[in-house]
Parts: structure tokens; C-alpha cells; sequence
DNA sequence: ACAAAAGTGTTCCGTGTACACCCATGA
DNA sequence: TCATGGGTGTACACGGAACACTTTTGT
């Protein structure tokens, strides 16, 4: 319902899109998620996920029907990155788009459902050249994922529910794209009390196995809440 | 000049705002701009300055634009916060905003000047009732802004030329809004070696006089570049 | 002389970081 | 037996945090 006196007296014609940087890790690498574009102008190149906003949803849950829509890929928790607002960013009108990002486990999805949406998982370091601004907003989401990965132990929606350290490391070796010592690795992440061991080993990547573990979901709530900050 | 196949087939009925968060320090406290709303609805209620973005700017020029226009301010560097895009967020339209925010020092500005445009400085203790979600977005600015003090040594643009260490101290202690100890703040910021300390004093504030300093801007420069983490 | 703010050093503790060897096992 | 990845402990350096007294000077 429209208030009486609610029509703004402008003439605006700005279009609101949102692109979605979905970043994914398959266990040993970290993947970005593209998609052919569909739409003139520039149909057929790499370009991140993304559309135009529709009038009936907010931003966020517009990204997430988006993402739904352009991938299959659903219930995804996005996070704003930023707005991409330049002039010209786009050749066809004045579109300004806001970035969302988000980091999901490949496995959990079927990696071969996206294809038939002409979607394509491609290792973070072999991106191919992308539409308009798109390069630049990954490079954005990048910087953005390190620093949130800094302050938020991640893992749960990313592995599954039984891992092992070194699956752990790894997750975090591709974000920051560096190898890290493992000494130092398990000392620092064990010390935060959000891991359980169990007493079963994983000897799918080695002769002696590795324990499995699996996440203490209420201590990682707990440490969340209390805003840790967690340097690697 | 638009391409021959650029107009996109949507019908979006989205209006693009901005809102400023403004924050201002006047040598012993940190004060928010607000203004008084001239726009049905709502009109005559405090809220942040804002108005619809123009055509023919990006976002943080038009931004830069509405502060101008709405409060005499200019050449502020704003900084975009976040997307405010709820659907019901304002009882008018269906309004987007992308909230924009700065600190700056209020002595380097008239600040009887904002006032003939309806706009007033409020202590930061002393909010009144905001419009819409513009207190949300205010709460959310005092968050960033803190994270960003943390990271970045501010002050150049916020104090007078020559500044004493106490007048620094107070600055951060605003940001803040808790005290800190003297000496390992004087410690702290002595050791980053951006401050000249020159032979003058200043005696307003003590019989003693405290010692005048000034910014070394490229140290400063050269300690932003390396990404320095400045924690208080 | 005293009030009021400026200025100064030390100790302790936690945490990041560097670093090298033994263990368990399947092939 | 050997190759492969898993698992462990120590020592050092650095920075944050707590903490109290002296100095200067105008009144």
C-alpha cells in the first residue's frame, strides 16, 4: 500500500543489477564460478553471475534467486561486497551493480549441474577474461574473502562433516594462496577448542591416515559471538 | 552514445538514493551531521543527508553532490559503507540506498554554515530519532569506522596542522568512545615515525603546554602503502 | 604551595613464527 | 625397506597491557 503523499518527483534511470563472485573449494583447490553471458550487449563472454534486480525483492534476495536461477545453485549465503556504480561501467545504459560473494563447498553441489546452465567452475588462478568491471569485482572479493576468513574461523559449510587437519590446511593455504606451516596450523586452530576428534582416520591420501575430525558446532557459535579474531 | 542493441528489456521500477554519514570532530568530540528531512514523507524529521542519484554521476560523485548541495560541505572524501535495499526500507517508493560515510574535522569547515541549509551537528551521544533505517545505518558507520581507524593512522585531515599528542589522544579516545593510557599511546604512535615534534608548545589547555607535532606525510604515505595495522 | 595537565619506563604475558625429526603404513 | 604424508615440541622475538610518579608552570 502506497502512502498519499509517496511519489518522489524524480526522473531516474538508473538500473539495479546484482553480480555474484562465488568462490568454491572442491578440496583442493579454490574455484570461481563463471557464466556465458545471455544478453547482448556482449552475449557469449565470460561474465560473473548476475541480472537485474527484481522490483519485489530485497538486494540480497534477489542475488540468491539470481544465483538460483543463472546456476541451480540454491540456498547460498551471500554477502554484499560492494556497489560498482561508474558511469559507464556498462555500454548498454546506466546499470549500477552490487557485488555479492560468497565461498561454498563444490561438493556439497552437483559440479556437473551447472554446466547445463552454461555456468563453469574455473580454478582461481586460470580465469579467463571477463565482461565490463568483472575482473576488477573478483579481484575485490578476493581481498574481501581473506579478510573475512581472518576473523571468522570458516569451515563447516565448506567440508564435509568429517575432515581431516590436513584437509583443513589446505581449505585455507587456497584462500590465501601460500603454503602454511603445519605446526603452526594445528597448534593454532586446536587451540581454539571448535574441533572434535574422532577415532577414525581418512586413508585416502596417505598410508598412515589422517584423524578425522568434525566441527563443535556450539563452541564455534560461542567463539563467533565473541567476535575472535583469528590470524593465521 | 549507445550501442545499437543496448536497451535492456526490463521493467524495474527501483529508485537509487544515497545517504551521507558524516561524522565531524571538533577537538573534544565526535559529532554526526544530520538534517532535517524536506521531502514528503517524513518531512521536518532528523535524518541523514541523502537525496536520489542523478543520471549522469557515479554513485560516489553524486554522493559527493548531495552533501554539497543539502550542507555547504565540500570536497569530503566519502567512503562507501553498504547497500541498504530492504523492500518496504522507505513508505514511499521502492528506495535503495547506498550508505556513504567520512570523518572529517569540523573546525575546518563553517560550522555555523550547515545550519542555514537545516542541517545540524549532534553529539554522537546525543542522536535524536532518525527516519527510516538511517539509524542502523549509523550504528553500522560507527563500526567501520572504528575497524578503519585500526588500519589506517588517521589524523591528518582531522586536526589542525600542528596538533599536540593529548589532542591526538582525545581523537582516537572519541573514535573509540572509551580512554586509553597515555603512555602506550604516546609509545604507540611515536613508534610508526610519522610525527615531527617541533619546539613550540601549546598552552591553552595546561600551564605546562604540551609540544606541537605535525604530520610527516610521506612516512604516513609509506606506512599506508605497506598496509601497516595500526591497533590501539 | 598547589592545582592541573604533560611527560616518562618497566615488567609481564600471550602469541606469532621459525624450525626438524619421528611415526605409521601400504606397496 | 622405503616412500609418503601425518603428527609433534621448543625457543625466540615482539607487541599489547597494566601500572605511578615526576615535571612544569600559572595562579
Amino acid at each position: 500500500m502506497k502512502l498519499l503523499d509517496s511519489s518522489y518527483d524524480v526522473q531516474q534511470k538508473i538500473l539495479v543489477a546484482v553480480d555474484c563472485i562465488i568462490f568454491g573449494f572442491d578440496s583442493n583447490n579454490l574455484k570461481l564460478l563463471l557464466f556465458k553471458r545471455k544478453v547482448a550487449p556482449l552475449k557469449g563472454q565470460w561474465s560473473l553471475v548476475g541480472a537485474f534486480v527484481k522490483n519485489d525483492l530485497s538486494i540480497n534476495d534477489a542475488a540468491k534467486q539470481i544465483l538460483f536461477e543463472s546456476t541451480g545453485l540454491k540456498d547460498i549465503f551471500l554477502e554484499e561486497l560492494k556497489t560498482y556504480g561508474d558511469l559507464n561501467r556498462d555500454p548498454g545504459e546506466r546499470v549500477i551493480s552490487i557485488g555479492h560473494y560468497s565461498l561454498i563447498g563444490i561438493n556439497d553441489f552437483d559440479i556437473e549441474q551447472v554446466k547445463e546452465f552454461d555456468a563453469e567452475w574455473f580454478n582461481i588462478n586460470e580465469i579467463p577474461e571477463l565482461i565490463l568491471d568483472h575482473r576488477n569485482m573478483v579481484e575485490d572479493a578476493i581481498i574481501e574473502l581473506r579478510n573475512k576468513v581472518r576473523h571468522q574461523p570458516i569451515g563447516f559449510k565448506l567440508l564435509p562433516k568429517y575432515f581431516t587437519l590436513p584437509d583443513l590446511q589446505t581449505l585455507y593455504e587456497c584462500i590465501y594462496q601460500r603454503p602454511l606451516d603445519s605446526r603452526n596450523f594445528r597448534k593454532k586452530f586446536l587451540s581454539l577448542n571448535i574441533l572434535i576428534k574422532t577415532d577414525k582416520k581418512d586413508r585416502t591420501s596417505s598410508k598412515k591416515g589422517a584423524f578425522l575430525y568434525r566441527f563443535d558446532k556450539e563452541k564455534f557459535d560461542d567463539l563467533i559471538a565473541k567476535g575472535y579474531n583469528f590470524e593465521i
